[in-house]
DNA sequence: TAATAATTGCACTTCTATTGCATTTTATTT
DNA sequence: AAATAAAATGCAATAGAAGTGCAATTATTA
């Protein structure tokens, strides 16, 4: 049985705007990893800074996560449902397709059990795998 | 048996310069890796642009790799020797502190066999541990 | 309604990465 | 060795993302 998104802000203890709606909707319909850019085009009504601050506020909370391709440019995307961004659970790995340049959430591809030398503590490991995503190898 | 810095880089078809046998050595005596700033420190009296296209030159040639540690900025680290920045036998681990905001190679770690999704195809890689490092976890 | 707190919008700043072009240095050819 | 060509270096400027201070607006609480 669905929330709606209204009590899933509420849920995660944020406060319900216009905003905030539209923006989660936005990122909801995404298969893809959105930059800030992608948002601030979507909304041209709207503020950068507003934006920016929503998306942090969502990834604090954590509704988003933010992912670093390594293009230099951060992307978020929505969290799974139930997701709390668990280093053991939730972590999954990203692809960054190098021709049309987007970047996916393979989050039914968790990351395996990395092991560190001695000494070393894990508290978040981020894996992208980069190369041709499945509509650029056909 | 080593190779003197000058045979390295035109074994790379890399010009020996000045700056370049600087750089490289400067990179060598590293065990972490560096950032542009780092050098620019070490090198006052060399200009940045210089150094970046050094640390450039360095990477399209193989002879560094660069390292997104997700911090936003670009590090670089000497490669091993023999390495060719392959995607099945040169890819280890990065580990990022973040306590003492120092990131290593860890060279003795590749990184396991990642599947991806029918129709991607894997074309580089990019694993990054964060957490508490060996020297800061005594 | 009045007081309070959170959100939003605007202007500005910081920092990294990157480029164009002139100058200098290095390599090659005559 | 001198002339020529090619590459490296230095300087100045730009682009672009990220982040912040503060005032204005909107929502919440008393
Ligand atoms: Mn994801
Ligand atoms: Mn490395
Ligand atoms: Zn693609
Ligand atoms: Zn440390």
């Amino acid at each position: 049985m669905m929330n709606t998104i209204e009590e899933i802000l509420e849920s995660k203890n944020i406060r319900v705007t216009a905003m905030r709606l539209l923006i989660y909707k936005f990122l909801a319909e995404k298969e893809i990893a959105v930059t800030l850019s992608d948002v601030e085009n979507a909304f041209e009504k709207a503020d950068r800074t507003t934006l920016y601050r929503t998306l942090k506020t969502f990834e604090e909370k954590d509704i988003v996560h933010q992912i670093d391709d390594g293009t230099g440019i951060t992307k978020y995307a929505l969290c799974e449902p139930g997701c709390n961004c668990d280093i053991n659970t939730d972590l999954h790995l990203h692809f960054h397709c190098n021709n049309c340049n987007e970047t996916i959430c393979l989050t039914d591809h968790k990351i395996p059990q990395i092991k560190v030398p001695k000494g070393f503590v894990s508290e978040n490991i981020n894996l992208v795998v980069k190369g041709i995503c499945d509509k650029c190898s056909l």
